[in-house]
Formats: C-alpha cells, sequence, structure tokens
DNA sequence: GTCAAAATAGAGCCTTGGCTACATTTCTAA
DNA sequence: TTAGAAATGTAGCCAAGGCTCTATTTTGAC
C-alpha cells in the first residue's frame, strides 16, 4: 500500500477515461443486438435513427466495430454481430438492467433512471456490480 | 406523449453524448478547486500528475477551461478559477460526495466506489441526485 | 549573480466521433 | 422493366483530447 495519493487518482482517472472509449462502443453492441432480436436485422439508417446522428456516423462507427473484432458487415448488407460482440451485447445488456433496477429502488423516477443508466451503465465495474445485485436481492 | 420509440432513445443518447463532453471539464474544475485550497496553487504540472496525462495535454485542456470562462491562468503562472468555475466545481464536488455515499449505502467496496464515482458522477441528473440524498436521509 | 534544472508553452501528429455533400447501389411501385 | 426513392457508402471537414518533441521562461542551488 501507501500509494502515493497523485497515482491513486491518477489511476482512477485512467480507467475512466478508458472506460469512456468503449462506451460508445457498447451502445452500438446493445443496440445492434436489440435491433436484431426485434427486426430481424440492423441496417445502418435504423442505428443512425435510434442513436440520433447522422448515417454517415454510423456506418463510420461500424467500421470501427468491425476492426475491433465486434461486429461484420458485407455492403448494402446490415449488420450482424460475432461471438465476441453477442457476448459484449450480453453483458452490456445485464448491465444496463442491474443499474435501472438499482436506481429504480432507491426512488429515482423511471425516466431519469432510464436516461442516466444510459451514460451510468459504462462506469460500472465488477464489484460495484455484484453489490448492485446483492442489493436488490436483499430487498426482494 | 406517444413519442415514436427511436426519439425517445435518441434523445436519451443525445443527453450522455453531451455530459460525456462536459465530463473531462467537470473533472479539470473539481481538481483546480481542491489543488487551490489544499496547496494554494494549482500549477498545470500538478493537474498533469494528479489526471495522469502529460503536462501539455493538462495545459491544453486549461485553455478550453479558458475559452468555457470556467479558469483564468497567465503565461508561467498557475491556475485559478472563475466565479462560474468556482460554481461548478461546488455542485460536481457535492455531485461527486453523494455518489460516493450512495455507492457505499449499497454496500460497493469503499476503492470501487470511489474509483466508479469518478465516471458516474458525470451522467446523474437532478432528480437522480435528489433521489439519492432522499434514499441517504431516510436510511441515516 | 549564474546557470542548470524544472516548469511552462507551443507545434505538430494521431484517433475518435461528430457533420455535410456527393456518389453509388438496391428496392419498389407504376 | 424501369425510373425514382431510399438506403448505403465515400470524401472531406471540424473539434476534442491524447501524445512527443522542441523552445522558452522561471526557479533554486551554489
Ligand atoms: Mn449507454
Ligand atoms: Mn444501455
Ligand atoms: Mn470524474
Ligand atoms: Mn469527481
Amino acid at each position: 500500500m501507501e500509494l502515493p495519493t497523485e497515482l491513486i487518482h491518477a489511476t482512477r482517472f485512467g480507467k475512466t477515461r478508458s472506460a469512456q472509449s468503449t462506451a460508445l462502443l457498447e451502445d452500438y453492441v446493445e443496440l445492434i443486438a436489440d435491433l436484431l432480436a426485434n427486426e430481424g436485422e440492423a441496417r445502418p439508417t435504423d442505428i443512425a435513427r435510434r442513436l440520433g446522428v447522422a448515417h454517415a456516423t454510423a456506418i463510420k462507427t461500424v467500421s470501427r466495430l468491425k476492426r475491433a473484432g465486434l461486429a461484420t458487415a458485407r455492403p448494402y448488407r446490415g449488420v450482424f454481430l460475432t461471438e465476441k460482440g453477442e457476448a459484449l451485447a450480453q453483458r452490456v445488456r445485464i448491465r444496463h438492467r442491474l443499474v435501472v433496477d438499482v436506481l429504480r429502488a432507491i426512488g429515482v423516477p423511471v425516466e431519469a433512471a432510464e436516461a442516466d443508466a444510459e451514460g451510468i451503465e459504462h462506469y460500472v465495474s465488477e464489484a460495484t456490480l455484484q453489490a448492485f445485485a446483492r442489493f436488490l436481492r436483499g430487498r426482494s
């Protein structure tokens, strides 16, 4: 122990920064999984509309997903998730629900809970997730 | 009511995106206030060390703070907060503590609570903050 | 007081994630 | 079957926020 304060803080900020850089990919993967499940296909236009960005932005980010090994897509065909992408989507979905449920349990109004969870979900560690699950179990 | 689902989602993602763009400024302002209070001065080198970034990065971001009307700084002199910057720092500090306290109350280990709060704090709305405060009051 | 070390500043590069404008491909309705 | 609409893709722009490398200023030890 006895790490200097600056290093402790720097480490925390570093974690936050790296979480930030994956937050967008997580949202895309979660959304694509949702579209595939509910609509049967995930087209760039639908992704863009749901995220509120221009279609060109969505297409560009999808190619980043491909580079990251999370998605596949052939020109003019729609987007699919790799095994890795599916697995991430699964984890993200669980996290999302857990965060919303905890916020609701604490007394946050449903719309605020859903909106805030969209940001919060990307910054919740394993340890915190487990505490969330325990907390919900303990009061059900 | 009866907004289309896509618009609801798009709005949430938009809020998250704009929160993300102010997250960094909030951390800087919070840190500068802390350094000013505890060390009497906030020098770019110290800011950089605490954030875990290169000093050039810190200097560049400080100039963004200046542009945003949150800080002042004269060459080779150290950084200060404007009224607006002080006010923001105040709000951020309160939010930070509230998030940590709620996480702790739910059973999150202290180190995880501190680390996760560093990210979560930027995505907590007014409504959620109020619910947090009520929750803590109700169980003290 | 001098001068070397430390701090500060600036230039220039990269990636991300927005955007608009334009080009191409696919789909669909007549 | 084919033209127009819709979807998709590409190019090029911008700002933010990282970085390294270099220059300048300030500070502190002697
Ligand atoms: Mn999200
Ligand atoms: Mn989500
Ligand atoms: Mn923070
Ligand atoms: Mn904080």
